[in-house]
DNA sequence: ACATTAAGTGATT
DNA sequence: AATCACTTAATGT
């Protein structure tokens, strides 16, 4: 089991360069962390938010998801992140309206959300965050938006394959031709083809249950 | 050895 | 670019 101490310590390397002093000492007496494994769901569809969640430690897609199950991936999040969804969930007390995965063992820091409010007003460096957050999200949705309208499939795919690798921060991507067609909204066959033929042009290498990168 | 799941492929729309 | 139908290959029991 950590400790308190150490819990403290590690929410001060990871986040602790975003808030000041009082609010960081609030974070500790109020927030509490939780280790997700791998291919968790921390958020459902539907869910109604008691907690904002930040990211600690590792990664988190955030996808959307419609009736039938199916996906489509819309940004991920990583270390010192907060989802902008959640945020307005809290405050609204509104049901998520988006997916939340771990992409790798991840560690989260759940505020309970009667914070939210009362931190905007007290906290500047609470209010940036949260307006950043809002920014940030934003642009990413904006550049998912130009990809699906703007790219070709394989053009996607190869963006895809290097934002996993980069935020892994790893080459081998440890996911099957399903699982990608999944996030791109996409078809098995389909990416099984394009990615044969990115392996032909060299640029990855094709493992079952794995995807190499040459280069980012 | 057999079943299950992932990946490859030709043909069709 | 998607879907079907089928094959081949890898992996678990």
């Amino acid at each position: 089991m950590i400790t308190e101490q150490e819990q403290q310590k590690k929410i001060r390397q990871q986040i602790g360069y975003l808030f000041e002093k009082e609010l960081l000492q609030e974070i500790f007496n109020v927030g509490k962390t939780k280790k997700v494994p791998m291919d968790s769901t921390i958020l459902e569809p539907g869910e109604s938010l008691l907690y904002i969640p930040f990211i600690i430690d590792g990664s988190v897609k955030v996808s959307r998801e419609n009736e039938d199950g199916e996906e489509f991936l819309l940004y991920y999040i990583e270390r010192g992140d907060t989802c902008a969804m959640t945020l307005q969930c809290c405050v609204k007390n509104s049901k998520s309206e988006i997916k939340a995965t771990a992409i790798e063992e991840s560690e989260i820091l759940l505020i309970p959300n009667r914070y939210m409010e009362v931190w905007l007003g007290k906290y500047i460096s609470w209010r940036n965050y949260i307006l950043d957050s809002y920014h940030y999200r934003l642009s990413e949705m904006m550049e998912t938006i130009d990809s699906i309208v703007f790219m070709r499939l394989d053009e996607r795919l190869e963006r895809y394959l290097k934002d996993h690798a980069k935020l892994l921060g790893s080459l081998e991507i440890n996911l099957t031709h399903q699982q990608i067609a999944e996030d791109l909204h996409s078809s098995r066959v389909v990416i099984s083809r394009l990615l044969k033929q990115m392996e032909r042009n060299g640029m990855i290498q094709i493992q079952r249950n794995k995807i190499v990168l040459s280069s980012i």
